[in-house]
DNA sequence: CTCCGGTGATACCTCTGGGGTATGGGCGGG
DNA sequence: CCCGCCCATACCCCAGAGGTATCACCGGAG
């Protein structure tokens, strides 16, 4: 199977239409038609159900659209680790902004100190995103939370582990309060965030695409936030934290792809084991 | 990136060698070196080092080979978990011959009690083989053994932990003695296994390729063998398991591509960690 | 030093098959 | 019932994948 035809059917299984398809590939839509045709003889299984109003998969589609997904990943991140590599740049590592922002530092520091050390690109991006950038080669590793983020498929070694806090502004009735309990903020106007597709869930509260966005809603007074106590770090004294006892422990991990080898990413996991 | 560059390309880095590598691929030499360039103007980065005796690998072209064999995988997986959709096939597990084997006897009696249960399809195979077979489609679900199997990749959950007996031939000196240490079996020919390229390491001890196989020669005095406890279920009376008091405790876990989400795999999942 | 064998690269040809345009067939909605 | 939307088919063109013949280069044997 060739990637060309693999790419094709996952716009086609996408847009459940040929003719979006073909747009959105650049191509016009009778070759996109007979190279989906040649795919099913190939793979011998029915991918999609045409109608006059669009297509459906199949549950062979389904399939080959979640495995395509992950081989196409798996191709292009061969091809941007080998192009990296020859450029002789660094290490590219993928965090939530505003998350875990302490621990960066020092992990950023202390794998600095080693004689060894690589040149690290940091690149700050909202949750739910670093998987994909480890997956598809534009990073090498992350520092996930668990359990918010997925870390199947990647190897992993636990950082910190602690408990949540409810970020308010600093004159918000709760603030007074001691510590809090889940039921006490339950009414209060929880942020969104997006799905894994890009789109937010309806309902209230503001939209948020990171926790920089969010502390400057808390700070503005148009949202509270449940947030790792580690988020206290550097913020300003118009956003008080309370603890917030019954919220699950969360877990700083470090991840990157199970088969990468490279010396430079081992010194830096070994390092960020050591804080 | 197409899958035909990076097939090719896997080929020469392994054969090191355009002729033989156009030979494995049964195309003609000149058009490989042309696909070849192709390849490395495409990534932008020189890939092998020419020598008039063959090729070497640049840091680039290691890389490439690493990422582009788990890419291969992937894509193979794709075209194959698709196909056995379509053909209504159930379930792949594998697991290694002679291992774990009532482990598995009560898991698949449990499963297909459930009343949603598909076919499983049971393939054994050698040591190290299970990560192939689950990373290229071949297989759904395994069973590995911790610290022997590499889990890294997969999403895992453990099934039982237990410590590590020498299966010894009933008349054997050591057999007499009471519980062992990893001292007293030191000198003895431990059995060879396969080095995942398929070749043995140099040494004495007889070549095997999975613990039913061990399990014979041990029967014929042949070998001796350190295996998991459990690997004395259903053993003949000619073979006695003494304890090995400070050898590694041994965890079979059940691991499936992380990305997996189809009813039949998450079924034998919950099945396997209820025994 | 020369020559030979083996290696990858180049030149040039062939023809497959991927992509384009024009058009057909079939179904749902107004 | 007809129009419009959507996917399939027919047919053409040419880019590019693959083949053969040959070259250029290097190492080693004599």
């Amino acid at each position: 199977m060739e990637t060309r035809e693999l790419r094709y059917f996952v716009a086609v299984a996408e847009e459940r239409h040929f003719g979006r398809a073909a747009e959105r590939l650049g191509i016009a839509q009778p070759p996109l038609s007979r190279a989906i045709q040649q795919l099913e003889r190939r793979v011998g299984a029915r991918l999609l159900d045409r109608t006059t109003r669009g297509v459906a998969l199949t549950e062979a589609g389904a399939v080959l659209l979640a495995e395509g997904r992950a081989a196409l990943d798996a191709v292009d991140a061969a091809e941007r680790r080998a192009r990296r590599t020859h450029d002789g740049a660094g290490l590219v590592l993928v965090s939530k902004a505003g998350a875990s922002e302490e621990l960066l530092a020092k992990l950023l520091d202390a794998y600095a100190a080693e004689a060894s050390a690589v040149e690290v690109d940091v690149q700050l991006c909202g949750p739910g995103q670093q998987e994909r950038l480890l997956r598809d080669g534009r990073a090498d590793v992350a520092l996930l939370h668990r359990p918010f983020d997925a870390t199947a498929g990647f190897d992993t070694e636990d950082l910190t582990t602690e408990g949540q806090a409810v970020f308010l502004p600093a004159g918000h009735p709760l603030a007074a309060r001691g510590p809090l309990r889940m039921a006490d903020v339950a009414q209060e106007p929880l942020p969104r965030w997006p799905l894994p597709d890009g789109s937010y869930p309806d309902g209230p509260g503001p939209r948020v695409r990171d926790t920089a966005q969010l502390r400057q809603l808390v700070s503005l007074g148009r949202a509270i936030a449940v947030l790792p106590e580690s988020a206290r770090h550097g913020l300003a004294d118009d956003v008080v934290a309370v603890p917030l006892v019954d919220a699950p422990p969360v877990t700083t991990v470090i991840a990157w792809p199970a088969h990468s080898r490279s010396r430079a990413l081992a010194d830096l996991v070994r390092v960020a084991g050591r804080l």
